[in-house]
DNA sequence: TTTTTTGCAAAACCTTTGCAGTTGG
DNA sequence: CCAACTGCAAAGGTTTTGCAAAAAA
């Protein structure tokens, strides 16, 4: 990946409203909406939490790092859902594979991908506020990135395209 | 849909490098990429045409307007690729569903869309070029919204949040 | 005990691929 | 004529759904 990956276990948070950045306080969320606390689901979180990025419901099922499979696929998904459904969860969609979950509020971010090599870099949401309030002004659009990311050439690769190409770079 | 549809059947044509607006043109342009011209390209290209927005496959092959399903879904598949491969055409994802295939060249267009009311909103390229820019200063990314739109609120759903909610505004 | 959640299996959805027959150049 | 293209059928990858058994409250 890229830089802007800073912090390191949610060290720098400030405008998480109730800071779910661990398993306690995520099955606080579940139980006052009316969910149940299963393993299947504790384990979901446990992943999500562990994970330095967006994860597919794939990876999340089967354990990440050589663990024993923690649930059945097509539960993850019904949790990964219900998670949504709460706002607990997340997922954002980099390309054509499936899509990737990450616990929302504490560490949501936004994306920029690179439809050459692949590369996604994620940021924080303010860093996107001067483009929102752009097209905001000039649209009305109230945008957020957190769904669809950017898509483009990231630096390195407009670079090397740029060097190919005979006519005008910039 | 909402505004920016001021231009009906390909009359405001400025920066097209081959104005490909008309069958003869793409026919043409399939030739020289030695590509065949078989009744079933024919009418995909003539659907794509006839059309006043991006279309999935599965409408292509149907046949818009109730005629008869113009070609195998297979085929349709086949060929949008085969187009894409040559810069004919290009697609979108607005949203969750199938991909969306346009002519590209003559009509490309960028898109945003709204999370809560579904609807999208077809910008011309350069009306994007000055969030281009921010985007490209701030992070070095040369970015596109012609296969991820700008997601977020339109401006009457905007509204109708705020109205609802107690809090700030914006 | 009652309702939710699970695992398994099957299906749905969008898209791609294999193959034998057809068609365009 | 030969290579490219077609339709059909089958499979691919991702996600959803049905249902009886299991588990949470």
């Amino acid at each position: 990946m890229s830089e802007a990956e800073s912090e390191g276990d949610g060290a720098g948070v400030d405008r998480a409203e109730l800071a779910i950045a661990d398993l306690s306080s995520a099955i606080t969320l579940l139980r006052a909406r009316g969910l149940r606390v299963s393993a299947a689901r504790r384990l979901v979180l446990e992943a999500l939490l562990a994970a330095d990025g967006p994860m597919s419901a794939e990876q999340i099922a089967e354990g990440i790092g050589g663990r024993v499979p923690i649930s059945d696929l097509a539960s993850v998904y019904r949790n990964l859902q219900a998670f949504e459904d709460i706002g607990l969860v997340h997922h954002v969609h980099l390309g054509h594979g499936p899509g990737l979950h990450a616990l929302a509020v504490c560490g949501e971010r936004e994306y920029l991908t690179c439809e050459r090599c692949g590369d996604y870099h994620p940021v924080e949401l303010h860093e996107l506020d001067g483009v929102r309030a752009l097209v905001e002004r000039q649209f009305g659009y109230r945008a957020s990135f957190t769904h669809f990311p950017i898509v483009g050439l990231c630096a390195s690769c407009a670079q090397e395209i740029d060097a190919q190409t005979p006519g005008a770079p910039g």
